[in-house]
DNA sequence: CACCCCCACGTTATAACATTACAAAACTAC
DNA sequence: GTAGTTTTGTAATGTTATAACGTGGGGGTG
């Protein structure tokens, strides 16, 4: 499986640097276009959770910040959360109450989540959605769908060898 | 569409209490086949959600477990709802931090939700999988999944045409 | 420049959701 | 009937998230 891949990305040795940079630079050039603020807080929260393919808790994340010298309160890490969630930078995983960066930053897409209940890994695929009967459902009840949470709870597959 | 459809009951009118009687009685049996204790608090938190086609918090239900005499700390409600989370009488909405109870009690089956934004309905049907790609990447990453949830947020076709 | 508006941030407080821990009681099986 | 398991009572606490209100900075407009 190629490195480019996001869907096994987060389960392969790789370089985080890269991924990081990268990220960055497309959320820098985007809020440059989109006349957005990425602002000290929301560029550091983006950092954090760019350094792990997992998901962080906000209140781990106020605890990181505080580290780096910012503001402590909640209100500090929700704003920049909610921001890089509106803005496609960060997804919220409901399952954990918590954030996770986009591995596809910068397009449109309906992510899906894999979360090991074992190591907390979180990696995310495309959720296409043809075929899938929701939509067919949906539409027969007058259903206007907005948006699609899918998030699949098992084991990866290093935890799956270990137990 | 017909009234025995699971997709769209919750958007219809229809007699809640066949709904109720026939979902209690589903969960009767199938406690007492199981050797389970359908326990007087279970019961009623089982019967509180079946009045409704929307999710309840957890202290909404315990507000409602008050008035009808039980004890009240969080911990009653939070067991209750474990006990019928696990035995698929009810479902967690992970979107709300709320419970719903199943629209097909007794059948194993991988639900998926309609929820509706403005009015809080929530709606069950089926998510027959094939051909949804999540599960060919999983498997292309040795992913084990165990449980797949799937939340579509969105209007009902009522709130629809009021908005 | 003065003004206003919008946006982001600072700060306090509190709301909402969930669990731990330990003791007592009730059921179940032998 | 007594040992073991499950359920409940109860207090305390932990975790996640938001409300409310004030401050300050940047950019447009008269």
């Amino acid at each position: 499986m190629s490195e480019e891949n996001p869907i096994s990305v987060a389960f392969e040795k790789h370089n985080h640097d890269v991924c990081l940079t990268n990220a960055m630079q497309t959320a820098e050039e985007y809020c440059h276009k989109q006349k957005l603020q990425l602002t000290p807080a929301r560029r550091k929260v983006l950092e954090l959770l760019l350094q792990e393919h997992r998901a962080l808790g906000a209140y781990d994340i106020l605890d990181l910040l505080r580290e780096a010298g910012f503001n402590s309160q909640p209100p500090v890490a929700y704003r920049a959360l909610d921001f890089l969630v509106e803005n496609g930078f960060v997804h919220k995983i409901e399952r954990l109450n918590a954030f996770v960066a986009c591995a596809l930053p910068g397009t449109v897409h309906s992510p899906a989540f894999m979360i090991c209940r074992r190591c907390d890994m979180v990696a995310e695929t495309q959720s296409s959605s043809s075929g899938f009967d929701l939509l067919a459902n949906a539409d027969a009840s007058g259903f206007k769908i907005e948006q699609i949470i899918i998030e699949a709870k098992g084991l990866c597959q290093t935890c799956a060898e270990i137990e």
